[in-house]
DNA sequence: GGAATGACCATGG
DNA sequence: ACCATGGCCATTC
């Protein structure tokens, strides 16, 4: 796995708009590798606490949090709440309103 | 080199 | 809508 990799997703997350969300085949694919979901969110999980990157802005398919029941996945949720991302009654994101890149349809 | 693992995704029951 | 299964790709043992 190229550094391209991991910098190339750590751009795209910085050019995620506040109040706005993302999801880990998405920012795979941007990056160049579809597919590699995986392996995004294993990279955001690597990441030292130094580093200025919004992870909390991307999400699992659909606009579903990855780790439930964590206290990460709590804190997350309060940060992009903060930021006017809006939760429904099954604790998702709507992707078509908060995705990004702009969903078109 | 082979097997197991992982902040996942899509599909089927 | 929820749980189970199969497929993905790269890293690690």
């Amino acid at each position: 796995m190229p550094p391209e990799f991991a910098r190339r997703v750590l751009a795209l997350l910085a050019k995620v708009p506040p109040g706005r969300v993302t999801t880990y085949g998405t920012l795979a694919e941007l990056a160049g590798y579809p597919r590699h979901s995986r392996h995004v969110g294993h990279l955001l999980g690597k990441l030292p606490e130094g580093v200025a990157a919004p992870w909390y802005r991307v999400l699992g398919a659909g606009g579903r949090l990855s780790r439930p029941g964590s206290h990460h996945a709590d804190w997350q949720r309060l940060q992009l709440e903060e930021e006017g991302v809006e939760f429904n009654a099954s604790g998702k994101v709507d992707l078509r309103i908060f995705g990004w890149p702009d969903q078109m349809v």
